[in-house]
DNA sequence: GAGTAATCGAGACGGTACGTCCCGTCTTGTT
DNA sequence: AACAAGACGGGACGTACCGTCTCGATTACTC
């Protein structure tokens, strides 16, 4: 993420940096986030933010995967039902905490016009927790608990999508019941 | 939506101030698109605009609904599958087209850190399309096509939410093949 | 002052404007006075006031005319002296109002970028009331009071311009003591 | 007059502040003298001008000062009428110059309703000059050419006040007959 | 006494400038 | 050379008034 280059970085600012922009994003909400503000909540000078970050989005990624980089594991009891819910509730727990909330959907938001952004999204959040879900389910395949036509990267977002579905549109509250319905109705679908 | 009052507003200014919207959000990304833009582009001053809308997410959002109010039905051919498909293509549809997807990419963002525009999202978009999709899964219920206890609107975001995901998140393109897997998947399950 | 025409006109609109002036030029200063203001205040649509004044300090001018037309005489006692320091010190009590300070302030800053206030000013409220006063000089040269040589307008104009030099320039407040200094030097001269 | 702080002002932006200020005022009149203006005119950011100077006034006053610092003198050839004569018609050079005189007018316009702008015109216009006359008075006094009981300051007031007052009330133009006659008058004295 | 025309109140309109907030760049010491 | 600090040119913000322009709803003169 950074351009100049060498190692002579200051850890101190970085670290006052990443930190200010997490607490202002609490207190203003994404949309009231400022490079102003960060720099000078973090006693920095705003040359040094766009030294190393290129936009506030890229501090904020930063600064998340720092916080969330322990969730990083897909459990496998051979359950395969338990072991998904109890990733889905995770992802749930995070999207209920509303600092957690407020950087997601601020993230998500910048990355709808800034496709660096979008790009780092994925690769960075997304792409190695779908991977995880991918392994799992392909041994559930394996195992005879998934059908074997059916397409495993779909399933994943069958099975997540409804929790960004709320979480961005704002029709009901992200919540634990929601991921035994999802899924009830993946797995036995809903055909009579 | 509007808060002076009468009906001495002038449609000429509304309509300008509208096409200028829809027109500069197509050149400029959403997030190009200001106040001041609108106005020099719609012929109108500013306070024209203030005059009648909280923000310009509420100016797109009443553009947006001026355009698309036509889409508003659901077919009952009797074939359950074939109707969601074709419902559900023309969303895709709306997703591909550059211009809409530009539109919803940046009110949905908007929504984000602004609870009013969430709100009329919800309830001038969303809500009456999923009413409609409801009403034709209750159809279907009574027909015997779908099981007597899935739940009809976890079912339509089952069936919606993966197009928003990948709207949203960028993972990858919105396409009509998704259609056709989220259908399968939906409708027989995944479970062995 | 008018320009449409006829006696069609609202004498009580014509009333609460001008009264409306006089109130908000005390309240906020002549710089501070506004024709929405002073349409609001005197209950009274803004175009009434632009049908019937062509700015501001125009409907200034008419309303302080009708304030102070009681003060158009000058006193002929015989005693010149007498005569000119009962007269001036008229118009120190006028200049130490703040009311009126305030107003003749304004209409005099107003005439600096504003050649039709400019002569307003002249023509209906300096020019009668140094007329009076030359008159009264002149009989006074007749009487033998005044040297023949001397310039009446001129003399008339070092009588008074030190009091607006005061008003105007700041520098040291308007007083009844200076009327005295004034008519001291003015008649005697300064000279050994 | 500067309110954040050092010396990292750029001397680029002051000047060409200060020189727009100029042109805009003998081109638009002090009235039509605007911010936004200055700024265009001079290559400039508002902020800038905002950081520097807290009004139009302000900043005229201060392109003033930097043109017109030479005239501060007095001269002392022995002869009192000479030396006045020969000061004033200073004065009235400059209320004759057109594009002086829009300065002069306007400033003073501004200092009615702007007590700052009032105490920086006396402080560092009038008050100066005015000062340096009561030295040569003064002195005037004492070599016999004045009486002993004539009070100078007010003095100073009756030999100029009569251009400000032709300056700014408009009743007839500044000329430099008029100096021979407020000299007349104010030596000699106007009494039989 | 009914018809009609102009004035009235209200306030929306196209504009201009306001003074503020940030942007991203640049400049100036300091460490 | 990276740092804290912050001035710089610039663009957009949302507000306040400008002077013009409809709108009905009173007036008050004409027929």
């Amino acid at each position: 993420m950074a351009t100049p280059n060498p190692d002579r970085r200051s850890e101190r600012a970085r670290h006052a940096i990443l930190e200010a922009a997490l607490e202002l994003c609490q207190e203003h909400t994404y949309g009231g986030l400022t490079m102003e503000g960060i720099a000078k909540r973090a006693g920095v000078g705003k040359q040094t933010i766009y030294r190393w970050w290129p936009s506030k989005a890229a501090i904020l990624l930063e600064a998340l995967q720092g916080r969330s980089s322990n969730t990083l594991n897909f459990p496998d009891t051979g359950d395969l039902r338990a072991d998904l819910r109890s990733q889905m509730t995770q992802v749930v727990a995070a999207f209920t905490d509303p600092m957690f909330a407020a950087y997601s959907k601020g993230l998500i938001a910048a990355a709808q016009s800034d496709p660096d952004i979008a790009n780092a999204v994925v690769t960075s959040i997304i792409k190695p927790r779908v991977d995880l879900c991918i392994d799992r389910l392909t041994s559930a395949q394996k195992d005879g608990d998934i059908r074997d036509d059916v397409d495993l990267p779909a399933m994943v977002e069958l099975l997540y999508a409804p929790l960004y579905y709320r979480l961005l549109l704002h029709t009901r509250p992200v919540s634990e019941d929601q991921v035994d319905t999802i899924l009830d109705l993946t797995i036995a679908g809903c055909g009579a």
